[in-house]
RNA sequence: GCGCCCAUAGCUCAACUGGAUAGAGCGUCAGCCUUCGGAGCUGAAUGUUGCAGGUUCAACUCCUGCUGGGCGCACCA
């Protein structure tokens, strides 16, 4: 069976080049969409065409539909389409044969879990750097969320086709790691009884204490304290990492760079966009959409943030990736404009930097928020909320709401096994149908079931739903935001629980139970690669 | 003071990026267990989309101005 979108383009610009002359109007651009409740594909085109030929829209999309009727079996429409109708203010919505959904499933039983993989990313090379905490404390909830988007994200985008790498900026060296060095040395002290004050913006939490114990062991120079600390400190940031299912490509250290070079290269390139004032090299990012103009290297030499940052992702681009996803914090939103000036500036296209914001989770507990302080080193961490909740919990959680908008997280209600909780409910759907399966018989050939036997709504309903997977993983490459598989899965095993209620599988008629059976593996199927793409484990038996 | 994001049902969030009657879950109320897993299903109630204008066939979505929240605005990282 040819895939219907090719026919359907075809179909449509065969349509707009008979209906609406090229001499008229330049042929709009339309979109297919899936649509809630109006057939299974609509198409506005028309709606689009009104605005530009100043002509009823309800009109042209009547003409189209009667094109669409009169050339359907030339062009092929006829082979997936039962009825195009127009309707409302002039969509064009196409209701498809019911054996072309049967023919879906046929598909994921035949694929297995492949279905929904597909070329489209074509190899591209796509870097998604992420959480890149600075190495100087244990990551903190914000640094969960964007752990689980970004490795779903990841595992998304794999699917798809493209090549995706997953890596880590290490902050190594710098003002942040010099302050680690100094809370250390100063624990010490306290803990060679010396009475000495411990500043405010010195690291507040216990593990400083716990460092400076183990140097006192080991007796390391005060010069290593600081490298001691990273070190260890990574090791725990791996480890918390490795066990919340997120693991790193690339571990990418800032001093590595600054070493190697790069960064005076990478101005070598700037070298048109830089101006001394005042002391300071200046990077003139105003006229690349920035505010105002960034010192990349202060008057006493040294480099500001800013410039590490220039080159490490003029380096990105060395090492061959063409697509820079970078997915940061709220407090970095400002920074945009001055990075992707700086990729204008070194001749790259600002679009194929994509910064996603991953907005904050706020934590309750039982409906009441969780005070936080960085400051004080009172944050909830990771580790708590993987102790307290889980990974497949939390990921789900994490991974609910769109990305770029602020989520509340109960730890509560993240805990509980209930209805209230929509992990569950997806994950139990999985299980249920495992124990259906469990039962069936052995040496059930699913891909021979006679699948035209399922004729309920409620069967071609799920059916459908599994067909609309493939969009629903486009959605999230085009949002680049890995949320609609959650609401996505939540709606299949809703489809499927219905299902469940109203008929029976087990106990038909042998070739009924058959196509039944065929039916739960393709959700199966389904509901388990779409899990397995966010992370979140496939329960066999809960 | 300047800039960015947000404001939708009692609560948490959607609305496929300008489309059709603004939808889910939770909570509330009323139902469904002789049969494959009740962690499930069915039904009911809930809205002037913060306010005021504007753009067009069409606005929760875009523009302007208010109101109320969050975050940025370093020769820190």
């Amino acid at each position: 069976m040819k895939n219907i979108h090719i026919v359907l383009e075809h179909a449509v610009h065969e349509a707009l080049r008979e209906i609406v002359r090229p001499a008229d109007a330049p042929v709009p651009p339309f979109e297919v969409s899936l649509s809630g409740g109006f057939g299974d594909l609509s198409l506005n085109a028309a709606l689009k065409l009104g605005s530009l030929l100043k002509a009823p829209p309800r009109k042209i999309a009547d003409q189209l539909v009667e094109y669409f009727r009169k050339n359907g079996d030339r062009n092929g429409l006829s082979e997936f389409v039962r009825e195009i109708k127009a309707e409302g203010p002039g969509f064009i919505n196409f209701y498809l044969k019911d054996d072309y959904f049967r023919g879906q499933l046929k598909d994921i039983l035949s694929q297995k879990s492949d279905f929904g993989r597909s070329d489209a990313g074509a190899g591209k090379k796509v870097l998604i750097e992420f959480v890149s905490a600075n190495p100087t404390g244990p990551l903190s909830v914000a640094h969960a969320r964007q752990a689980a988007v970004g490795d779903a994200l990841a595992n998304v985008l794999s699917f798809l086709g493209f090549s995706v790498q997953r890596e880590y900026y290490l902050n190594d060296e710098g003002n942040q790691i010099n302050i680690l060095g100094r809370s250390i040395e100063t624990r010490l002290a306290a803990l060679n009884g010396a009475n000495a004050e411990f500043p405010e913006n010195y690291y507040q939490g216990d593990y400083i204490t716990g460092l400076a114990r183990r140097i006192k062991e080991k007796n390391l120079a005060v010069k290593d304290f600081s490298e001691y600390g990273v070190k260890e400190i990574l090791a725990v940031i791996e480890k918390e990492l490795r066990d919340f299912g997120v693991v790193f490509d690339c571990w990418y250290s800032q001093k590595t760079l600054r070493e190697s070079g790069k960064i005076d290269a990478a101005f070598a390139l700037l070298k048109d966009h830089l101006y001394k004032e005042e002391g300071a090299t200046w990077f003139r990012s105003t006229p690349l959409g920035d505010d105002k103009d960034r010192v990349v290297i202060k008057s006493d030499g040294s480099y500001t943030y800013l410039a590490p940052d220039i080159a490490y992702h003029c380096d990105k681009y060395k090492r061959g990736f063409s697509w820079l996803i970078n997915l940061w914090g709220p407090d970095h939103h400002g920074y945009i404009n001055r990075l992707k000036a700086s990729v204008a500036a070194l001749g790259h296209d600002p679009d194929s930097l994509s910064v996603i914001i991953v907005q904050l989770a706020s934590i309750f507990r039982n409906g009441k928020p969780v005070e936080m302080s960085t400051r004080r080193g009172q944050y909830i961490s990771l580790r708590e909320v993987l102790d307290e909740v889980g990974v497949d919990a939390a990921r789900f959680f994490f991974l609910m709401r769109r990305t770029s908008s602020q989520l509340s997280f109960d730890l509560e209600v993240a805990k509980k096994q209930t209805a209230e909780n929509p992990v569950y409910y997806v994950q139990y759907a999985y299980a249920r149908i495992c124990s259906i399966l469990r039962s069936g018989p052995e040496d059930c050939v699913y891909e021979e079931a006679d699948l035209t036997l399922l004729k309920e709504t409620e069967e071609l309903q799920l059916i459908r739903k599994l067909w609309q997977f493939p969009y629903t993983l486009h959605i999230c490459r085009n949002t680049i935001d890995p949320y609609m598989l959650t609401v996505y899965l939540q709606e299949t095993a809703e489809v499927f629980h219905k299902f469940y209620d109203k008929h029976r599988v087990l106990g038909q008629a042998e070739e009924m139970t058959k196509a039944r059976l065929a039916l739960i593996k393709g959700v199966e199927t389904v509901i388990g690669i779409g899990l397995g793409l966010l992370g979140v484990s496939k329960p066999q038996k809960m």
